[in-house]
DNA sequence: TTCTGTGAAATAGTTCACAGCG
DNA sequence: CGCTGTGAACTATTTCACAGAA
């Protein structure tokens, strides 16, 4: 495997995670090989996107076949570049950072979490999961020392940008953000936001919609049309 | 403010909560009236989206000076369906669901957690944060009690696609996926997941390729670099 | 025959650029 | 004059549909 040269669109990159773990699981079922409508299903896009997805990632199926599970896997974790691990530092010894650095899952997936800063002097000094809490004015050598290329922001929202700031000026050039507020960065560094509340507002504009519509007020919702697999009704 | 009746993207869907999150900052600011310029600047899209966004909800502005914050604010929350609160139920008491349970963001926002589901004997009847976890045997019970649309799901991933099943079949509408599996629903459940490690992976990604241009793949036999060579790859 | 890989068409989403209101 | 609202152009992404490989 190796690195795709062709340009990759971020609606794909989007959906390699899901493929991947899709696959991994039909692997472990005992599949062998997989067909793109039988992955798409188990993923909940259109078999063409799948196919052509992959495609543009210089993975290629079998005809009448399918495609090789091993080889999926293998290809697939190539190109999100998880052949090595990535090793994360986490920003904010809160109760959500605490939280994080308590789940295993990071570490699991190949993101072991080898550092945590914060600037409260009661919390710097302590261990949490056995990593010892750092200050942040020492990122740049916490950075250097443990290779750091991803920092998770889990500060209070106050302190998003100024660590922010503080990681990509210690060399950290990917940002989880965690946080409630969003930050601005050099264009150099890759920036992603989860954010609960985003999220369930989210939901909530669709909830109200759904009820709307039960109350018998016609509002119309432009989703995309796909016909999701009538069996099993597919959500991504 | 009302529903608004026109088709809105799922993009603009998306973008929503964004907005909503600067000009209530904005707003605190003392700033009473924000142009489009302004507000896409903070949020970091193009003006153009951001009038276009606005006018799919029928939100306007006022030539010459732009949008009135309060009347925005309003606007955005009404169009979410922010004016009411979204009791919430956490399925899995965990770290993760108890790392929730804690968080004062969600009733902050709107989404007050209002039950704990678990299966586990041991963690059923317990409280956390003040809430009494009940057993997930009981979820319709506790859904029509509690009036709950929206469950989040923090359980093990074996558990999560039966906890899927069992929110949906107890009324729940809307569910927001934190385990690292998808689950598959009828399709008048809307679901959204939010993955840890899928977020990551996609950071990797394009981390990966950003190091692939820094060490300048793309330019044969190139045995010696100006960079010193990094053993593993990882270069922070 | 089954299932991939991909032209071509369809759809969605973004951005330009400017008319026109306040 | 400054800024919104929007036609029209453009770009991105999805989906159809089918030729052709195994």
């Amino acid at each position: 495997m190796m690195v795709p040269s062709g340009r990759v669109s971020e609606a794909t990159v989007a959906r390699l995670p899901q493929y991947l773990q899709c696959v991994v699981d039909a692997a472990k079922d005992g599949e062998s090989t997989i067909s793109s409508d039988r992955l798409a299903q188990l993923v909940g896009v259109n078999p063409a996107t799948l196919r052509r997805d992959l495609a543009s990632l210089e993975i290629t199926g079998t005809r009448g076949v399918g495609y090789d599970t091993k080889y999926l896997v293998f290809e697939i974790s190539g190109s999100l570049g998880l052949n090595q691990d990535w090793p994360v530092v986490i920003v904010g010894v809160g109760n959500l950072g605490r939280a994080l650095a308590n789940y295993s899952g990071l570490g699991d997936r190949g993101f072991p979490v080898r550092a945590l800063l914060d600037v409260d002097p009661d919390v710097v000094g302590s261990s949490v999961s056995g990593i010892l809490v750092e200050h942040i004015d020492d990122a740049a050598t916490v950075v250097a020392r443990e290779h750091l290329a991803v920092a998770v922001l889990a500060t209070p929202p106050e302190g998003a940008q100024s660590a922010a700031d503080i990681l990509a000026a210690a060399g950290v050039t990917s940002l989880l953000n965690f946080t409630a507020t969003s930050v601005q960065t050099a264009e150099d560094v890759e920036v992603r936001r989860v954010d609960l509340a985003t999220e369930l507002q989210i939901l909530s504009f669709y909830q109200q919609r759904a009820n709307s519509a039960r109350n018998g007020v016609g509002v119309p919702i432009a989703r995309r049309r796909t016909e999701p697999a009538q069996e099993t009704g597919i959500v991504a």
